[in-house]
DNA sequence: GTTGACCTTGTATCAACTACAGAGTTTAGT
DNA sequence: ACTAAACTCTGTAGTTGATACAAGGTCAAC
């Protein structure tokens, strides 16, 4: 018998996760023992291990549900359907590379203005630029 | 008298994001008015504007609370350990570009697999992928 | 027969907010 | 002065994606 201990074990799942992913429908409820212990089959190892692919992809909980529907609506759903699914998750990877390299160049750009030197963190250059406005360059502030 | 509403107009700040940075001790609790209204100061409002402006540079609550702490204790902590700090979240955000980039291009990978045909979901190569890749271990993203 | 490992449930916690209910207060218009 | 809208107060719940813990039940080994 496949307890939630086993199948965790099998597929490098979190034990507690599986009961979690129970709980909001992703996959299905397994069968009980006499005494109510879960019995999982060789469809939940699979299951399970498409969805720790897919979030090790970034695929959502949502999108990961989205994907299962789609599969199991094979009939009249289409490839174009999954693959536009998965055009729109890289297109949102994407966007976060692009928002993050922008944040880093601006991250750079404000510790360069700051020497690192052992003067006090109150008069710090990269603190003084986070409270006063935004919009202008700040700039060095050496104190004697 | 500065309320809650006018200072959140004011740092374009939530107003029920103000309770809850005064919840969790990012900002110091405002005096009252007699009926109990918060009345905030023009401190207020920079700190306010200073919170902002780091959580835009994806500082996290804990490292805004730390940067406010380097300021606060600016006679001990030097300009050193701000920049410390700074840096050490650049290099999170450069790590975030690369795992973003690997995801991107195993993405990539696999949607080219898929023609995205007209043919049933249930045979998606993408989907296949997902369910049957055996040698490759899933690769872990760290959260956003 | 008694440890110890496992299973069950519910609930709490984390980030970082956001939203709402229900009650009280202030302000604007008439 | 009265009323209605707009605001504020508190507490609480919801979001995502899990993880952890407690109190109790079950099972296998020795």
């Amino acid at each position: 018998m496949l307890t939630r201990g086993k199948l965790a074990r099998l597929t490098g799942c979190n034990a507690e996760t599986i009961r979690y992913y129970e709980n909001i429908g992703l996959i299905p409820q397994p069968g009980r023992s006499a005494a109510g212990y879960r019995s999982y089959d060789g469809e939940h190892v699979r299951l399970l291990n498409f969805i720790q692919r897919a979030r090790g992809l970034g695929f959502s909980r949502d999108q990961i549900g989205e994907l299962l529907a789609l599969r199991d609506d094979g009939e009249r759903r289409t490839r174009a359907d999954v693959k536009a699914l998965t055009q729109a998750h890289i297109d949102a990877v994407s966007q976060k590379i692009r928002d993050l390299q922008r944040l880093k160049r601006r991250l750079t750009q404000i510790s360069s203005y700051c020497d690192g030197s052992q003067q006090g963190a109150g008069s710090c250059p990269i603190l003084h630029s986070l409270f006063e406005s935004g919009d202008e360059q700040p700039h060095r502030v050496n104190k004697p």
